[in-house]
DNA sequence: GGATTTTATAACATTTTGTTATGAAGGAAG
DNA sequence: CTTCCTTCATAACAAAATGTTATAAAATCC
């Protein structure tokens, strides 16, 4: 046994995850004797007491706290090598991992990636929705080739390309007053119930001006980080709200109104790949289509009459 | 044999970086026989060519270099745990949340914090102020790892730690008759507007008796629960006091005079940390220290002349 | 062709990691 | 207070992984 065990570190996160022996030992499937020596003989190669026994439990102390948070940033796992190796094994031809925001990543991205891997039948895609600063994350190590991310955040080791900012809509349930009008406008949400973006988005910080500067006064009591809960919320009748059109016309089915909202909030969001390593040539393919198609869709949109 | 083991990933990392399966042995410290069964055996699981015999060494395929850019990120995350857990170890990393009362919180624990830290970069401070059975209570229940507080107030779920007893300081204002004395005694406060610090506190119990013992009457008209807000009452001429040499000597820049008191009334005050929990050794570090700290501060005060 | 260097393979030995069985500790209920 | 249950720790053994020495095969150079 030289430096640290990739087992025995994945023996410890379970036991933090789960705070038991027992439990760990179901979560990465051994027995629980096998658990509690590799704890034991962990603790002992790095010098550190890092459970206590509380009643019938372990509880970790501030070190395996400590600890636990540099394994979630810097642990590679066996099984990641291994799916690496299967991934070569299976591709011949290309391979594309992508990790966006929720609001594109809930149906209009993965409906657009549906198209285009099928004119590219050897093309292996891997897309996965996470929150916008995970997403620089992931690309900024290596995890994924291409990320899409709201707004414009700045990483020394990613390179960032603005996509088409597209304008937040009003979103109704079906059955609402202002479902009769074909385009809203700040006065028209005075006194309603309004479901409002997490305070991190600067989108929502946007929203509030505009109806600060128009003296509207809305009643602030829902609040979601995510823009297909709050869809989702103004289906059920809890309120009503401004959302980005992918996600808007996502939920356009589901007991929803959609309608224009005046003046202009744009959503704003963008491509993103590691700065220091040529993104694959598909990659780039995959950019510039996904460009255009937000034109296509945009433009159908400025288009299209109230959607029902 | 069920995923990737590790030493088959370390001995295919050290035929990509040497070049051979002889050098790679001696690079890992085992015999050839040893990286060529494990490279073997890895080829043979993951399923693909990862070396050609070229001359008489072996060169990595393509294949094996994709391999390689994920194993060394595993690499790398090992490593930069096993580090975390030796600057754990040697009590440079991990967190402490340290509760204390506002004679120490204000300027004197601070500094000396802020020193503790400057060598430890790694580990994070929350450092609150708080009166002392508010700091008993915040350690009691785990919302902080070590606590200073003022005397020996028992509870069940704290261990206490006295820390060295400080001297009681007499605190003027800047052009007090008693500003050319060289040291005070309780005489010297007959008639005098007194500070009081607040009932609750057990040195006001032992000075108000220190003063009866010599039948000394002052004027009471004057009373707060925290000592810098009695320096700084001093400060405007409001009246003098009696005050612990932390707070003293933070204010005697500041419009007061200290002066040392006869017959010594102690200001003694301890570190807690919870019963049923070993503390983090950068705690028991902390305390060490901090004595150590005080230690040479209450010497330096001893020799010092008066301040002005 | 022979000598040298390197890798591959076989047989056996040692170490590590897994399991089943049992003991110890803590907490809840009667 | 005793009993029962849950959980972790430890021991003994089994299986798997990893190590060694000895030998064979392949490639290159003189």
């Amino acid at each position: 046994m030289r430096g640290l065990n990739p087992r025995q570190i994945e023996a410890f996160r379970a036991v933090v995850l789960t705070g038991g022996v027992g439990m760990a030992a179901k979560l990465i499937n051994v027995t629980q004797p096998a658990v509690s020596r590799m704890i034991r003989d962990l603790q002992q190669q790095v010098g550190l007491t890092l459970f206590e026994r509380r009643g019938t439990g372990l509880v970790p102390t501030s070190e395996a706290l400590s600890l636990y948070a540099e394994v979630e940033r810097a642990f590679v796992g066996l099984d990641r090598i291994s799916q690496m190796a299967t991934e070569l094994r299976t591709r011949r031809a290309g391979f594309l991992r992508i990790a966006a925001l929720p609001a594109l990543a809930n149906g209009f991205l993965p409906r657009f990636a549906g198209r285009f891997l099928i004119e590219r039948p050897k093309l292996d895609l891997v897309l996965s929705g996470l929150v916008s600063h995970a997403v620089v994350a992931a690309v900024a190590q290596g995890q994924c080739d291409l990320g899409f991310a709201e707004g414009s955040i700045e990483h020394a080791a990613v390179r960032l390309e603005r996509m088409l900012p597209a304008p937040y809509m009003a979103v109704l349930p079906q059955d609402h007053r202002l479902a009769r009008k074909t385009r809203l406008r700040p006065v028209d949400f005075e006194g309603e119930s309004f479901i409002s973006l997490g305070h991190s988005s600067v989108s929502r910080f946007r929203i509030d001006r505009v109806f600060a500067d128009h003296g509207v006064r809305r009643v602030m009591r829902i609040e979601t980080p995510l823009s297909e809960i709050a869809c989702s919320l103004a289906g059920s009748g809890a309120g009503i709200t401004l959302c980005d059109p992918f996600t808007a016309t996502e939920y356009a089915t589901r007991g929803i109104v959609v309608r224009p909202f005046e003046p202009r909030v744009d959503f704003e969001f963008a491509a993103l790949y590691a700065a220091q390593r040529t993104p694959p040539p598909v990659a780039r393919e995959f950019i510039d289509n996904f460009q255009a198609h937000i034109m296509t869709f945009l433009r159908q949109l400025a288009r299209r009459a109230p959607s029902s």
